[in-house]
DNA sequence: CTCTATTTTTACGGAACCGTAATAATCGAT
DNA sequence: ATCGATTATTACGGTTCCGTAAAAATAGAG
Protein backbone atom coordinates (compact mmCIF):
# COMPACT_ATOMS: atom_id res chain seq x y z
CA UNK A 1 0.00 0.00 0.00
CA UNK A 2 0.78 3.85 0.77
CA UNK A 3 3.10 2.74 3.68
CA UNK A 4 6.03 1.66 1.95
CA UNK A 5 6.38 4.62 -0.46
CA UNK A 6 5.80 6.86 2.28
CA UNK A 7 8.04 4.96 5.25
CA UNK A 8 11.97 4.88 5.57
CA UNK A 9 12.36 6.91 2.44
CA UNK A 10 15.98 9.46 3.05
CA UNK A 11 14.08 12.39 1.80
CA UNK A 12 16.60 14.66 0.16
CA UNK A 13 13.83 17.30 -1.32
CA UNK A 14 10.53 18.29 -0.17
CA UNK A 15 8.30 16.74 -2.95
CA UNK A 16 6.97 20.14 -3.83
CA UNK A 17 9.84 22.00 -4.45
CA UNK A 18 11.62 18.54 -5.72
CA UNK A 19 8.35 18.75 -8.18
CA UNK A 20 9.00 22.01 -9.90
CA UNK A 21 10.83 22.37 -13.09
CA UNK A 22 14.83 22.11 -12.47
CA UNK A 23 14.91 25.95 -13.05
CA UNK A 24 12.61 26.98 -10.32
CA UNK A 25 13.64 24.51 -8.10
CA UNK A 26 17.23 25.88 -8.05
CA UNK A 27 15.51 29.31 -7.85
CA UNK A 28 13.90 28.07 -5.02
CA UNK A 29 16.83 26.63 -3.46
CA UNK A 30 19.24 29.82 -3.87
CA UNK A 31 16.12 32.10 -2.53
CA UNK A 32 15.39 30.08 0.80
CA UNK A 33 17.62 28.79 3.87
CA UNK A 34 17.95 25.79 5.75
CA UNK A 35 15.93 25.93 8.94
CA UNK A 36 16.16 23.50 11.64
CA UNK A 37 12.04 22.26 12.85
CA UNK A 38 13.10 22.05 16.76
CA UNK A 39 10.68 20.31 18.62
CA UNK A 40 7.52 22.60 19.69
CA UNK A 41 8.92 25.56 17.60
CA UNK A 42 6.10 28.12 16.89
CA UNK A 43 6.75 28.99 13.21
CA UNK A 44 3.40 30.50 11.88
CA UNK A 45 1.17 32.44 14.62
CA UNK A 46 -2.68 32.92 14.21
CA UNK A 47 -4.07 36.06 13.75
CA UNK A 48 -0.47 37.40 11.63
CA UNK A 49 0.35 37.18 7.96
CA UNK A 50 3.39 34.46 7.78
CA UNK A 51 6.89 35.85 7.15
CA UNK A 52 7.94 33.41 5.92
CA UNK A 53 6.86 29.80 4.14
CA UNK A 54 8.21 26.62 5.01
CA UNK A 55 8.72 23.64 2.95
CA UNK A 56 9.64 20.63 5.43
CA UNK A 57 12.38 18.21 3.87
CA UNK A 58 12.32 16.48 7.23
CA UNK A 59 9.74 16.26 10.24
CA UNK A 60 5.92 17.50 10.87
CA UNK A 61 4.07 20.55 11.68
CA UNK A 62 0.66 20.49 13.07
CA UNK A 63 -1.61 23.21 12.17
CA UNK A 64 -3.74 24.18 15.24
CA UNK A 65 -6.66 25.86 16.19
CA UNK A 66 -7.44 26.94 19.35
CA UNK A 67 -11.03 27.65 20.59
CA UNK A 68 -11.48 30.69 22.65
CA UNK A 69 -13.49 28.34 25.23
CA UNK A 70 -10.09 26.87 25.52
CA UNK A 71 -9.62 23.97 24.16
CA UNK A 72 -6.68 23.64 21.09
CA UNK A 73 -7.30 21.36 18.19
CA UNK A 74 -5.76 19.99 15.16
CA UNK A 75 -6.82 20.69 11.80
CA UNK A 76 -4.30 19.45 9.72
CA UNK A 77 -0.39 18.09 9.15
CA UNK A 78 2.14 19.08 6.87
CA UNK A 79 5.43 17.19 6.32
CA UNK A 80 7.49 16.54 3.39
CA UNK A 81 4.54 16.53 0.93
CA UNK A 82 4.03 20.08 1.17
CA UNK A 83 4.55 23.85 2.47
CA UNK A 84 3.33 25.47 5.93
CA UNK A 85 1.90 29.53 5.10
CA UNK A 86 -0.50 28.78 2.34
CA UNK A 87 -1.94 32.13 3.35
CA UNK A 88 1.06 33.81 1.64
CA UNK A 89 -0.14 33.50 -2.25
CA UNK A 90 -3.72 33.19 -1.11
CA UNK A 91 -4.09 36.64 -0.39
CA UNK A 92 -5.04 36.72 3.24
CA UNK A 93 -6.61 39.20 5.41
CA UNK A 94 -6.89 36.55 8.01
CA UNK A 95 -4.64 32.88 9.32
CA UNK A 96 -6.33 31.39 12.65
CA UNK A 97 -4.34 28.87 12.89
CA UNK A 98 -0.83 28.61 14.63
CA UNK A 99 1.96 26.11 13.24
CA UNK A 100 3.61 23.93 15.82
CA UNK A 101 6.64 21.41 14.91
CA UNK A 102 5.20 17.99 16.51
CA UNK A 103 8.81 15.80 14.64
CA UNK A 104 11.87 17.15 14.38
CA UNK A 105 13.19 17.58 11.18
CA UNK A 106 14.49 20.15 8.49
CA UNK A 107 13.07 22.61 6.46
CA UNK A 108 14.19 25.26 3.93
CA UNK A 109 12.60 28.70 4.68
CA UNK A 110 11.26 30.98 1.97
CA UNK A 111 10.80 34.80 2.21
CA UNK A 112 7.37 35.63 2.04
CA UNK A 113 7.53 38.46 -0.19
CA UNK A 114 9.90 35.52 -2.73
CA UNK A 115 7.05 33.28 -2.99
CA UNK A 116 5.01 35.53 -3.86
CA UNK A 117 7.03 36.67 -6.68
CA UNK A 118 7.26 33.11 -7.74
CA UNK A 119 4.01 32.24 -7.90
CA UNK A 120 3.04 34.92 -9.47
CA UNK A 121 5.37 34.76 -12.51
CA UNK A 122 5.69 31.46 -12.67
CA UNK A 123 2.90 29.29 -14.39
CA UNK A 124 3.73 25.69 -13.10
CA UNK A 125 5.29 27.28 -9.74
CA UNK A 126 1.46 28.81 -9.05
CA UNK A 127 -0.18 25.07 -10.17
CA UNK A 128 2.00 23.05 -7.71
CA UNK A 129 1.61 25.28 -4.95
CA UNK A 130 -2.54 25.44 -5.59
CA UNK A 131 -2.60 21.59 -6.22
CA UNK A 132 -0.82 21.20 -2.63
CA UNK A 133 -3.37 23.61 -1.16
CA UNK A 134 -6.40 21.72 -2.30
CA UNK A 135 -5.00 18.50 -1.44
CA UNK A 136 -4.60 20.18 2.06
CA UNK A 137 -8.39 21.50 1.77
CA UNK A 138 -9.24 17.91 1.52
CA UNK A 139 -7.10 16.45 4.73
CA UNK A 140 -8.68 19.62 6.68
CA UNK A 141 -12.39 18.30 5.33
CA UNK A 142 -11.55 14.86 6.30
CA UNK A 143 -11.01 15.90 9.62
CA UNK A 144 -13.64 17.64 10.03
CA UNK A 145 -15.70 14.93 9.61
CA UNK A 146 -13.07 12.43 11.64
CA UNK A 147 -13.50 14.59 14.60
CA UNK A 148 -17.07 14.52 14.51
CA UNK A 149 -17.07 10.55 13.64
CA UNK A 150 -14.50 8.59 14.76
CA UNK A 151 -13.30 7.61 17.81
CA UNK A 152 -10.32 8.24 20.20
CA UNK A 153 -8.37 5.06 19.37
CA UNK A 154 -9.07 5.10 15.74
CA UNK A 155 -7.67 8.92 15.45
CA UNK A 156 -4.98 8.53 17.42
CA UNK A 157 -3.58 5.45 15.45
CA UNK A 158 -4.52 7.41 12.43
CA UNK A 159 -2.56 10.59 14.04
CA UNK A 160 0.62 8.08 14.97
CA UNK A 161 1.19 6.80 11.10
CA UNK A 162 0.66 10.41 9.97
CA UNK A 163 3.54 11.54 12.18
CA UNK A 164 5.54 8.57 11.20
CA UNK A 165 5.09 9.12 8.00
CA UNK A 166 6.83 12.65 8.28
CA UNK A 167 9.47 11.81 10.59
CA UNK A 168 10.48 8.81 8.99
CA UNK A 169 11.29 7.51 12.55
CA UNK A 170 10.35 4.50 14.21
CA UNK A 171 10.01 6.08 17.66
CA UNK A 172 7.55 9.35 18.26
CA UNK A 173 8.46 11.51 20.60
CA UNK A 174 5.67 13.78 22.89
CA UNK A 175 4.36 13.58 25.70
CA UNK A 176 0.61 12.69 26.41
CA UNK A 177 -0.19 15.70 27.06
CA UNK A 178 0.86 17.07 24.26
CA UNK A 179 -0.95 14.65 22.10
CA UNK A 180 -4.38 15.45 23.98
CA UNK A 181 -3.83 19.11 22.88
CA UNK A 182 -3.91 17.85 18.97
CA UNK A 183 -6.21 15.54 19.42
CA UNK A 184 -8.70 17.72 21.41
CA UNK A 185 -8.70 15.64 24.59
CA UNK A 186 -7.95 14.67 27.89
CA UNK A 187 -4.48 13.37 28.86
CA UNK A 188 -6.48 10.76 30.73
CA UNK A 189 -8.48 9.88 27.55
CA UNK A 190 -4.78 9.67 25.38
CA UNK A 191 -3.66 7.48 27.66
CA UNK A 192 -6.52 4.99 27.55
CA UNK A 193 -6.16 4.75 23.93
CA UNK A 194 -2.53 4.66 23.91
CA UNK A 195 -3.13 1.13 26.15
CA UNK A 196 -5.51 -0.03 23.88
CA UNK A 197 -3.43 0.24 20.81
CA UNK A 198 -0.77 -1.30 22.83
CA UNK A 199 -2.68 -4.27 24.47
CA UNK A 200 -2.84 -4.83 20.58
CA UNK A 201 0.55 -4.92 20.07
CA UNK A 202 0.40 -2.41 17.35
CA UNK A 203 2.48 0.15 19.25
CA UNK A 204 5.17 0.32 22.65
CA UNK A 205 5.50 3.21 24.62
CA UNK A 206 7.52 4.80 27.21
CA UNK A 207 7.75 7.92 28.95
CA UNK A 208 7.34 10.34 26.10
CA UNK A 209 7.84 8.18 23.29
CA UNK A 210 5.86 5.84 21.29
CA UNK A 211 7.38 3.29 19.07
CA UNK A 212 5.26 1.49 16.42
CA UNK A 213 5.54 -2.32 16.12
CA UNK A 214 3.26 -3.20 13.59
CA UNK A 215 2.41 -0.44 10.94
CA UNK A 216 0.21 -3.18 9.27
CA UNK A 217 -2.02 -3.71 12.34
CA UNK A 218 -1.86 0.01 13.47
CA UNK A 219 -3.41 1.06 10.24
CA UNK A 220 -6.05 -1.58 10.35
CA UNK A 221 -6.99 0.10 13.59
CA UNK A 222 -6.77 3.74 12.23
CA UNK A 223 -9.85 5.33 10.76
CA UNK A 224 -10.48 5.48 6.81
CA UNK A 225 -9.01 8.99 6.89
CA UNK A 226 -5.40 8.02 7.20
CA UNK A 227 -5.54 6.01 3.33
CA UNK A 228 -7.62 9.29 2.06
CA UNK A 229 -5.61 11.83 3.28
CA UNK A 230 -2.17 9.60 1.66
CA UNK A 231 -3.64 8.90 -1.44
CA UNK A 232 -4.98 12.56 -2.18
CA UNK A 233 -1.09 13.72 -1.31
CA UNK A 234 0.34 11.43 -3.90
CA UNK A 235 -2.04 12.40 -6.35
CA UNK A 236 -1.64 16.05 -5.55
CA UNK A 237 2.40 15.45 -5.44
CA UNK A 238 2.57 13.67 -8.78
CA UNK A 239 3.82 15.61 -11.79
CA UNK B 1 -22.44 42.97 15.18
CA UNK B 2 -22.53 41.28 11.61
CA UNK B 3 -26.46 39.83 11.18
CA UNK B 4 -27.48 43.13 9.97
CA UNK B 5 -24.74 43.23 7.33
CA UNK B 6 -25.90 39.47 6.03
CA UNK B 7 -29.27 39.63 6.78
CA UNK B 8 -32.62 41.06 5.09
CA UNK B 9 -29.85 42.20 2.46
CA UNK B 10 -31.41 41.85 -1.08
CA UNK B 11 -28.79 40.63 -3.15
CA UNK B 12 -28.62 41.92 -6.47
CA UNK B 13 -25.46 39.67 -7.43
CA UNK B 14 -22.78 36.86 -5.85
CA UNK B 15 -20.65 38.84 -3.79
CA UNK B 16 -17.55 37.58 -5.13
CA UNK B 17 -18.38 38.61 -8.74
CA UNK B 18 -19.86 41.75 -7.65
CA UNK B 19 -16.24 43.08 -6.16
CA UNK B 20 -14.23 41.87 -9.58
CA UNK B 21 -13.52 45.02 -11.92
CA UNK B 22 -16.45 46.12 -14.04
CA UNK B 23 -14.93 44.19 -17.21
CA UNK B 24 -13.97 40.83 -15.55
CA UNK B 25 -17.87 41.21 -13.81
CA UNK B 26 -19.38 41.28 -16.97
CA UNK B 27 -17.08 38.95 -18.59
CA UNK B 28 -18.37 36.50 -15.53
CA UNK B 29 -22.11 37.35 -16.17
CA UNK B 30 -21.82 36.99 -19.84
CA UNK B 31 -20.61 33.81 -19.86
CA UNK B 32 -22.90 32.31 -17.03
CA UNK B 33 -26.62 31.12 -16.88
CA UNK B 34 -28.99 31.97 -14.16
CA UNK B 35 -29.00 28.73 -12.83
CA UNK B 36 -32.24 27.92 -10.03
CA UNK B 37 -30.80 26.34 -6.72
CA UNK B 38 -33.61 23.86 -6.42
CA UNK B 39 -34.21 22.58 -3.15
CA UNK B 40 -32.18 18.97 -2.57
CA UNK B 41 -30.16 19.07 -6.04
CA UNK B 42 -26.51 17.63 -6.26
CA UNK B 43 -24.60 20.21 -8.21
CA UNK B 44 -21.61 18.89 -7.21
CA UNK B 45 -20.67 15.47 -6.67
CA UNK B 46 -17.63 13.63 -4.85
CA UNK B 47 -14.83 11.84 -7.12
CA UNK B 48 -15.58 14.13 -10.04
CA UNK B 49 -14.42 16.57 -11.79
CA UNK B 50 -16.89 20.17 -12.16
CA UNK B 51 -17.72 20.51 -15.06
CA UNK B 52 -19.36 24.11 -13.71
CA UNK B 53 -18.96 26.36 -10.82
CA UNK B 54 -21.91 27.76 -9.00
CA UNK B 55 -21.91 31.25 -8.33
CA UNK B 56 -24.74 31.80 -5.55
CA UNK B 57 -26.68 35.02 -5.51
CA UNK B 58 -29.28 33.86 -3.23
CA UNK B 59 -29.36 30.20 -1.33
CA UNK B 60 -26.98 28.11 0.16
CA UNK B 61 -25.08 25.08 -0.38
CA UNK B 62 -23.40 22.51 2.03
CA UNK B 63 -20.31 20.55 1.50
CA UNK B 64 -20.49 17.30 2.49
CA UNK B 65 -18.26 14.68 2.92
CA UNK B 66 -20.06 10.64 3.37
CA UNK B 67 -17.55 8.34 5.39
CA UNK B 68 -17.16 5.24 4.36
CA UNK B 69 -18.67 3.82 7.63
CA UNK B 70 -21.95 5.58 7.02
CA UNK B 71 -22.62 8.62 8.72
CA UNK B 72 -22.16 11.95 6.63
CA UNK B 73 -20.62 15.43 7.44
CA UNK B 74 -21.25 18.74 6.45
CA UNK B 75 -17.60 20.58 6.40
CA UNK B 76 -18.89 24.06 4.81
CA UNK B 77 -21.59 26.12 3.69
CA UNK B 78 -21.61 28.44 0.64
CA UNK B 79 -23.67 31.47 -0.57
CA UNK B 80 -23.86 34.71 -1.80
CA UNK B 81 -20.35 35.33 -0.28
CA UNK B 82 -18.57 32.57 -2.36
CA UNK B 83 -18.47 30.22 -4.19
CA UNK B 84 -18.56 26.01 -5.26
CA UNK B 85 -16.25 24.36 -7.30
CA UNK B 86 -12.81 26.08 -6.37
CA UNK B 87 -11.27 22.73 -7.32
CA UNK B 88 -11.34 23.64 -11.13
CA UNK B 89 -8.68 26.82 -10.70
CA UNK B 90 -6.64 24.64 -8.06
CA UNK B 91 -6.08 22.25 -10.54
CA UNK B 92 -7.48 19.55 -8.23
CA UNK B 93 -7.11 16.08 -8.52
CA UNK B 94 -9.25 15.01 -6.63
CA UNK B 95 -12.41 16.61 -4.85
CA UNK B 96 -14.27 14.75 -2.15
CA UNK B 97 -17.33 16.46 -1.56
CA UNK B 98 -20.80 16.52 -2.40
CA UNK B 99 -22.05 19.92 -3.03
CA UNK B 100 -25.69 19.44 -2.22
CA UNK B 101 -28.60 22.50 -2.08
CA UNK B 102 -29.76 23.26 1.23
CA UNK B 103 -31.69 26.80 0.65
CA UNK B 104 -33.16 27.19 -2.25
CA UNK B 105 -32.26 30.22 -4.08
CA UNK B 106 -30.69 31.34 -7.64
CA UNK B 107 -26.77 31.03 -8.79
CA UNK B 108 -24.87 32.17 -11.71
CA UNK B 109 -22.95 28.85 -13.32
CA UNK B 110 -20.22 29.24 -15.24
CA UNK B 111 -18.11 26.73 -17.67
CA UNK B 112 -15.14 24.99 -15.66
CA UNK B 113 -12.98 25.77 -19.06
CA UNK B 114 -14.36 29.26 -18.81
CA UNK B 115 -13.60 30.00 -15.65
CA UNK B 116 -10.03 28.23 -15.06
CA UNK B 117 -8.98 30.39 -18.33
CA UNK B 118 -10.26 33.73 -16.60
CA UNK B 119 -8.41 32.35 -13.32
CA UNK B 120 -5.12 32.15 -15.16
CA UNK B 121 -5.50 35.25 -17.20
CA UNK B 122 -6.85 38.09 -15.17
CA UNK B 123 -4.79 38.82 -11.52
CA UNK B 124 -7.77 40.54 -9.77
CA UNK B 125 -9.90 37.46 -10.53
CA UNK B 126 -7.69 35.38 -9.20
CA UNK B 127 -6.58 37.54 -6.45
CA UNK B 128 -10.43 37.55 -5.52
CA UNK B 129 -10.93 33.12 -5.80
CA UNK B 130 -8.20 32.58 -4.26
CA UNK B 131 -9.26 35.22 -1.31
CA UNK B 132 -12.61 33.39 -1.46
CA UNK B 133 -10.56 29.59 -1.02
CA UNK B 134 -8.81 30.76 1.85
CA UNK B 135 -12.13 31.95 4.10
CA UNK B 136 -13.52 28.93 3.29
CA UNK B 137 -10.14 26.96 4.49
CA UNK B 138 -10.27 29.01 7.22
CA UNK B 139 -14.33 27.83 7.52
CA UNK B 140 -13.62 24.45 6.80
CA UNK B 141 -10.62 24.34 9.56
CA UNK B 142 -13.04 26.14 12.24
CA UNK B 143 -15.90 22.84 11.22
CA UNK B 144 -13.15 20.47 12.10
CA UNK B 145 -12.50 21.88 15.43
CA UNK B 146 -16.23 23.05 16.41
CA UNK B 147 -17.12 19.37 15.27
CA UNK B 148 -14.66 18.27 18.53
CA UNK B 149 -15.52 20.91 20.77
CA UNK B 150 -18.38 21.92 20.99
CA UNK B 151 -22.37 20.38 21.74
CA UNK B 152 -24.90 19.44 19.76
CA UNK B 153 -27.12 22.62 20.34
CA UNK B 154 -24.29 24.95 20.13
CA UNK B 155 -23.76 24.08 16.28
CA UNK B 156 -27.47 23.80 15.54
CA UNK B 157 -27.74 27.60 16.85
CA UNK B 158 -24.87 28.27 14.41
CA UNK B 159 -25.89 25.94 11.48
CA UNK B 160 -29.37 28.02 11.32
CA UNK B 161 -27.52 31.44 11.88
CA UNK B 162 -25.58 30.79 8.77
CA UNK B 163 -28.51 29.24 6.44
CA UNK B 164 -30.21 32.01 7.26
CA UNK B 165 -27.80 34.47 6.35
CA UNK B 166 -27.45 32.93 3.20
CA UNK B 167 -30.87 32.36 2.20
CA UNK B 168 -32.44 35.58 3.75
CA UNK B 169 -35.88 34.34 4.57
CA UNK B 170 -37.15 34.09 8.01
CA UNK B 171 -37.84 30.16 8.46
CA UNK B 172 -35.46 27.66 7.27
CA UNK B 173 -36.69 24.46 5.49
CA UNK B 174 -35.68 21.29 6.10
CA UNK B 175 -36.74 17.92 7.69
CA UNK B 176 -34.83 17.27 10.96
CA UNK B 177 -33.41 13.84 9.14
CA UNK B 178 -31.22 16.21 6.91
CA UNK B 179 -30.42 18.18 9.44
CA UNK B 180 -28.84 14.99 11.24
CA UNK B 181 -26.94 14.74 8.23
CA UNK B 182 -25.18 17.67 7.58
CA UNK B 183 -24.67 17.32 11.51
CA UNK B 184 -23.27 13.96 11.32
CA UNK B 185 -25.77 12.57 14.16
CA UNK B 186 -29.20 10.42 15.02
CA UNK B 187 -32.20 12.79 14.02
CA UNK B 188 -33.29 11.97 17.68
CA UNK B 189 -30.29 14.13 18.95
CA UNK B 190 -31.04 16.55 16.83
CA UNK B 191 -34.76 16.66 17.72
CA UNK B 192 -33.57 16.97 21.22
CA UNK B 193 -31.32 20.04 20.65
CA UNK B 194 -34.37 21.91 18.56
CA UNK B 195 -36.25 21.46 21.66
CA UNK B 196 -33.71 22.94 23.79
CA UNK B 197 -33.63 25.99 21.39
CA UNK B 198 -37.05 26.28 21.12
CA UNK B 199 -37.53 26.12 25.03
CA UNK B 200 -35.01 29.34 25.19
CA UNK B 201 -38.13 30.76 22.38
CA UNK B 202 -35.22 31.85 20.21
CA UNK B 203 -36.26 29.70 17.33
CA UNK B 204 -39.81 27.94 16.86
CA UNK B 205 -40.60 25.18 14.85
CA UNK B 206 -42.80 23.20 12.68
CA UNK B 207 -43.14 20.13 10.60
CA UNK B 208 -40.41 20.86 7.89
CA UNK B 209 -39.67 24.14 9.25
CA UNK B 210 -37.33 26.01 11.92
CA UNK B 211 -38.24 29.62 12.16
CA UNK B 212 -36.08 32.51 13.98
CA UNK B 213 -37.48 34.21 16.79
CA UNK B 214 -35.07 36.06 18.32
CA UNK B 215 -31.29 36.50 16.76
CA UNK B 216 -29.51 37.83 19.44
CA UNK B 217 -30.74 35.22 21.91
CA UNK B 218 -29.37 32.52 18.76
CA UNK B 219 -26.15 34.07 18.56
CA UNK B 220 -25.58 33.55 22.16
CA UNK B 221 -26.80 29.77 22.24
CA UNK B 222 -24.01 29.52 19.02
CA UNK B 223 -20.29 28.64 19.29
CA UNK B 224 -17.77 31.24 18.27
CA UNK B 225 -17.79 29.67 15.26
CA UNK B 226 -20.46 31.21 13.86
CA UNK B 227 -18.88 34.52 14.73
CA UNK B 228 -15.61 33.87 13.43
CA UNK B 229 -16.57 32.38 10.16
CA UNK B 230 -18.85 35.69 9.33
CA UNK B 231 -15.88 37.93 10.11
CA UNK B 232 -13.29 35.59 8.13
CA UNK B 233 -16.00 36.11 4.77
CA UNK B 234 -15.85 39.59 5.74
CA UNK B 235 -12.71 40.52 5.24
CA UNK B 236 -12.37 37.77 2.26
CA UNK B 237 -15.10 40.03 -0.13
CA UNK B 238 -13.88 43.46 0.95
CA UNK B 239 -11.84 44.39 -1.81
C1' DC C 1 21.09 8.37 46.16
C1' DT C 2 17.57 11.48 47.23
C1' DC C 3 14.60 15.04 46.16
C1' DT C 4 11.71 17.44 43.01
C1' DA C 5 9.30 18.15 38.94
C1' DT C 6 7.20 16.14 35.27
C1' DT C 7 4.55 12.69 33.23
C1' DT C 8 1.62 8.80 33.37
C1' DT C 9 -1.89 6.17 35.29
C1' DT C 10 -6.01 5.30 37.84
C1' DA C 11 -10.45 6.64 39.82
C1' DC C 12 -15.32 8.13 39.89
C1' DG C 13 -19.42 10.30 39.02
C1' DG C 14 -21.70 12.58 35.30
C1' DA C 15 -23.02 14.38 30.72
C1' DA C 16 -23.60 13.90 25.93
C1' DC C 17 -24.69 11.03 22.35
C1' DC C 18 -25.35 6.65 20.19
C1' DG C 19 -28.14 2.40 18.28
C1' DT C 20 -32.28 0.82 17.97
C1' DA C 21 -36.91 1.09 17.64
C1' DA C 22 -41.54 1.99 19.00
C1' DT C 23 -45.15 5.64 19.12
C1' DA C 24 -47.28 9.88 17.82
C1' DA C 25 -48.22 13.66 14.82
C1' DT C 26 -48.82 15.61 10.31
C1' DC C 27 -49.51 15.93 5.52
C1' DG C 28 -50.95 14.60 0.85
C1' DA C 29 -53.58 11.76 -2.04
C1' DT C 30 -57.70 9.18 -3.03
C1' DA D 1 -62.87 12.04 5.76
C1' DT D 2 -59.80 8.15 5.61
C1' DC D 3 -55.64 5.93 4.52
C1' DG D 4 -50.79 5.64 3.76
C1' DA D 5 -46.51 7.60 4.02
C1' DT D 6 -43.44 10.71 5.84
C1' DT D 7 -41.71 13.18 9.74
C1' DA D 8 -41.21 14.09 14.56
C1' DT D 9 -41.00 12.55 19.18
C1' DT D 10 -40.13 9.62 22.97
C1' DA D 11 -37.86 5.68 25.19
C1' DC D 12 -34.05 2.94 27.11
C1' DG D 13 -29.91 0.84 27.85
C1' DG D 14 -25.16 1.38 26.62
C1' DT D 15 -20.78 3.57 25.41
C1' DT D 16 -17.59 7.04 25.02
C1' DC D 17 -15.63 10.73 26.72
C1' DC D 18 -15.54 14.63 30.05
C1' DG D 19 -14.14 17.26 34.58
C1' DT D 20 -11.69 16.79 38.31
C1' DA D 21 -8.14 15.16 40.90
C1' DA D 22 -5.44 11.98 43.44
C1' DA D 23 -1.80 8.35 43.21
C1' DA D 24 2.06 6.20 41.00
C1' DA D 25 6.00 6.07 38.09
C1' DT D 26 9.90 8.17 35.94
C1' DA D 27 13.62 11.28 34.86
C1' DG D 28 16.81 14.90 35.94
C1' DA D 29 19.32 17.88 39.35
C1' DG D 30 22.03 18.33 43.24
Amino acid sequence: MTEKAHHAVAREDNALLAALPTRERNDAHRSSQLFTLGFGAKILEANTRSQHAYFPIRGAVSLIRTLSSGPTVEVGIVGNEGMVGVDIFMDARTQLNDAIVQGEGLAWRMNAEHLLLRFQRNGEVQRQLLRFTNAFITQVSQTAACNRAHSMEARLARWLLMMQDRVAAPQIRMTQQFLAHMLGARTASVNEAVQKLEAARVIGHRRQEISILDRAGLEAMACECYAIVCRVYEQAILN
